[in-house]
DNA sequence: GTCGTATTTTAGGCGCGACTAATATTTTTT
DNA sequence: AAAAAATATTAGTCGCGCCTAAAATACGAC
C-alpha cells in the first residue's frame, strides 16, 4: 500500500493523462514525466505486475481500480498540501506546486488529514482542482475553456493547471482568481484574442490571448449578453 | 549542495553521534541507522570523496566543516518541522519525530524559513533541542541528566531525545514538560529511583526510575535544599 | 497489400544504497 | 608475544529506476 516516490509519480501522471481519452500511451507518459519511453515501458511492466494498471502491449495502458485509488491518494495529498501552503502559510498560488510535488511523497495520511481538518476540509485546491475524499471520490466539474464560453455569454473562472508558475502569476496579475465571474464581449477570428469583462467591480474590459483562454476552465453561467 | 535522503540521514546521525566523543565508529553508526556495518563502510567512502567527512580507516571518522554545515541544515529542518507540527497543528510531542524524519528531506529551505517565521523563529524544538540558525550556529546548553542533579538540589527539565514516543508519552503523563522545575528529594542507592517534587503547583512528590532520570537533561538551578 | 515511419518493447548497462561472505586490522585476553 | 575476539573493510550481488541502442510492432501512404 506504500509505494516508492517514482511509482507515485507514475500513478499520478497516468491518472491525469487518463482523464482525457481511454488509454494512456507510452510516449505521452514519457513526455509528461520527462523520462525516456523505454523507462516507461519498464515501469509499466512493474506497475502491471503490481496490478496497478492493465497493459495491452503496443496499445496503451489504463489504471486498475486499485491503481486509481492509489493515484487519488497521492493527488489528495498534493492538493491539500497546496491548499495548506496558500491558506495557512500565505504562499502565493504560483509557487506551491513544486513544493507540494516533493511533500506529497513524504507527508503521512495523518498529517494531511490534520491539515485538511485545520482548513475545514476544503473541496478545491487553490487552482480550483477538486480534492479527492479520503474514500477516493472526486468531484467532476462540468467546465469549458474560456475560449468556448462564447461571445455574449457569461462565465465563472473555476480551474487552471497548477504547473506553470509564470502563467499563474500572469492570471493573478489580470485580477482573475478562482471564482471570478466575467462576460465575453468579443472574440477575434483565427484563434485571436478574447475581450472579457470581469464582474467584480468597476473593471475595464480585458484582452486575453487564445492560448491562455484555452487554459482557463470555466463554468458557463449564462447565455445572456452582457 | 543538495544531497540524497540517505546521505542526509548519514550526516545527521554522524553529527549527533559525534557530539559525544571525538570520532564516530562504523559499528555505532550502523547501529544508529539500522544498516549493516559494511553498508556504512561503503557510504563513508562516498562521503569522504564528497569531502563531507574525514576517515582514518579502522579508526573512525568525523565530519568536515562542510559536512557539519550540511548536517546542521538537515537538523534545522527537522526541528523546525517538529515545532511547527506541535505549535501550529496541535500535534503531540511524542509523534512528531517520525513525521519530521520524512518531511526533513522534502521540505525546501523556503518552506522551513516560512514556518520558522510563522512560529516567531523559535530557538528550541518541542523536546528542548536547540534549533540551528540558518547560518549553521547552534546553541550549546550546559545540561546534566536529572540523575546528576543531586539530592537536595533544584533543577529545570530542559531536553529529552525525541526518538522514543513511548517515553515521551510517559514523561508527559508525569506532568513534566520542557521548562518544568523540580527539586530532588531523594535518591536510592545502586541506581535506584529518584524522588522529585515538581514546583508547578501543588504537586505530590514523584518517583522516577534511574534510566528515565538519566534521559532527562536538566539545568541545575541551585544547590538549595527544597 | 506493401513499404516506410512512428511508436513501443527488449536487451544491456549504470549509479545508488542496501545486503552477505570473506578478508584485514585492531584490541583484548591469556 | 601469541591467540582469540571484536571491529572494519573489501568483494561480489541485488533491486530500483534511469539510460542508449537494437529489435519488434503498428499505422499511414500509396
Amino acid at each position: 500500500m506504500d509505494f516508492s516516490r517514482s511509482i507515485e509519480d507514475y500513478l499520478k501522471s497516468i491518472y491525469v493523462l487518463g482523464e482525457t481519452g481511454e488509454t494512456v500511451q507510452t510516449s505521452e507518459l514519457a513526455e509528461a514525466l520527462g523520462v525516456a519511453p523505454a523507462s516507461v515501458s519498464g515501469m509499466v511492466r512493474r506497475l502491471a505486475d503490481l496490478e496497478l494498471l492493465e497493459h495491452l502491449p503496443y496499445r496503451g495502458f489504463a489504471l486498475t481500480q486499485s491503481g486509481r485509488r492509489a493515484a487519488l491518494r497521492v493527488i489528495r495529498r498534493h492538493r491539500i498540501l497546496e491548499t495548506y501552503l496558500v491558506t495557512a502559510l500565505g504562499w502565493d498560488w504560483d509557487s506551491v506546486h513544486e513544493e507540494a510535488e516533493h511533500l506529497e511523497h513524504a507527508a503521512s495520511e495523518r498529517l494531511v488529514a490534520r491539515m485538511a481538518e485545520a482548513l475545514g476540509n476544503p473541496r478545491f485546491d487553490p487552482h480550483g482542482a477538486p480534492i479527492p475524499s479520503v474514500e477516493g471520490e472526486i468531484e467532476e466539474q462540468d467546465l469549458v475553456p474560456m475560449s468556448d464560453v462564447g461571445v455574449g455569454a457569461r462565465g465563472e473562472f473555476r480551474l487552471v493547471s497548477d504547473e506553470d508558475p509564470e502563467r499563474l502569476r500572469y492570471i493573478a496579475s489580470l485580477g482573475f482568481r478562482v471564482g471570478t465571474r466575467f462576460g465575453v464581449l468579443d472574440a477575434l477570428p483565427f484563434n485571436g484574442p478574447f475581450t472579457v469583462l470581469r464582474e467584480d467591480g468597476g473593471a475595464e474590459p480585458q484582452v486575453i490571448g487564445f492560448e491562455l483562454a484555452r487554459a482557463l476552465q470555466c463554468l458557463r453561467t449564462s447565455e445572456d449578453v452582457v
